[in-house]
DNA sequence: CTTAAAATAGCACGAACGTTCGTTTTCTTG
DNA sequence: CAAGAAAACGAACGTTCGTGCTATTTTAAG
């Protein structure tokens, strides 16, 4: 055994991630459940068996296109608003980014909603995967919310899980409008609910540096 | 030809009927796409093709299926909120019913929901009659808003379509906590959100039979 | 360079799909 | 009741699906 390590994928890890990137494209346009191996061979040039090989079973390569959706998510949503300070400033920066991003998948479909039609009724694996993950991400929006509220810039009779409810029917009707209706005018319809939703919470205007004063250090 | 005439309809036509309706119920389960002629005639006991020959082919099927859920929707949504007086009592009762109905749905799924994600880029009639459906249903419920606004129930600026989105949203919000979720306190935070959403736009509390007089009988 | 292991191809399978066709049963009506 | 029309059947077709085998090729380590 060598001492050298190789730091990149071997040759089957990085095939497989590139499988797994194109099965998110792919599901991204027909759904978790329109996902097929003949076609996913088809694009990457292999064939059916080959691309069958890296994964046991089809629910484990769905399960694994759900989970790289995942981090996708967290990448471009949560971890980029983080640098904004706790409560309402990092809540609305995770707001503005998942709504650039559910209109960017305008053009492709987020799996998240997409599963939740396909699967909310059909138990599984992938069905259980993909509930937590939308549970984990509602605690992470509740924890942005909690946050705010400590903070001083939502009131404190802020009911999180109606907040987070209103917030995620303004995700799915922008995510409906934009893709079944092919509505122009549903992103900035999407930003005015929000603005709305949040102001009926807020102790302040939102969108101002001066935000009220957080009551206590805590 | 006979003058006489069958009031009732032809066996032909009572079986089609039957077939949508039974179609209409896995269409629920298992979306429009999932809807297949084998399963349907094992339901209704009859052979693949006795099934497949009332339709012409399974795309009109799923049309049929849209239509009926369509002519469903109204009569249980629509045409019992015809009876309270126009601008938002009327406007009141159709949201009512059609929460109940989403939650009825809880058990069973709405076709134009799981449609719009089925549908959103794969073009067809399937989808076209989707959105026209959809499209329609969105106008009633302008109608209903403009209506408010005339009485003087609703704000004079109100925007219209920015409302109709707010309402879709707590629908498919719903219907995704509830049927997705298994979330049971969903339906209440559906009602609260539709009340907190209708409160920005009314000129007068909601839910009173003291409403403000409407500006002019215009 | 050799060799063991890993990765991919090739082929076949059983099942399910929508659809077609010719036949048979069941209605409907004169 | 009988003739004609409408409805339902049964079998088969051509595809596509996921999956299981066995070769063959490619990669990585000694």
């Amino acid at each position: 055994m060598s001492v050298s390590r190789h730091v990149g994928l071997r040759k089957g890890q990085q095939t497989r991630a590139a499988i797994v990137n194109a099965a998110l494209e792919q599901a991204a346009r027909t759904g978790l459940e329109g996902l097929t191996i003949g076609a996913l061979a088809e694009q990457m040039h292999m064939s059916k068996s080959g691309v069958f090989a890296h994964f046991g079973s089809r629910e484990d390569l769905q399960i694994a296109v759900l989970k790289a959706y995942e981090a996708r998510f967290i990448d471009e949503v949560l971890k980029p608003s983080l640098r904004e300070v706790r409560g309402l400033p990092r809540l609305l920066a995770i707001l503005d980014h998942w709504l650039d991003r559910t209109v960017i998948e305008a053009a492709l479909g987020c799996i998240w909603i997409s599963g939740a039609s396909e699967y909310d009724d059909r138990p599984g694996a992938v069905r259980d995967e993909l509930v937590s993950m939308v549970q984990g991400w509602q605690r992470e929006i509740s924890r942005a919310i909690a946050q705010s509220i400590q903070e001083g810039h939502l009131r404190q009779d802020t009911d999180v899980s109606d907040l987070v409810f209103g917030i995620y029917g303004v995700i799915l009707v922008l995510h409906h409008d934009a893709r079944l209706m092919k509505s122009a005018e549903a992103l900035p319809r999407a930003h005015r609910a929000i603005d709305r939703l949040l102001q009926q919470f807020a102790r302040g205007p939102l969108r101002r540096r001066d935000l009220p004063q957080h009551h206590q250090a805590a």
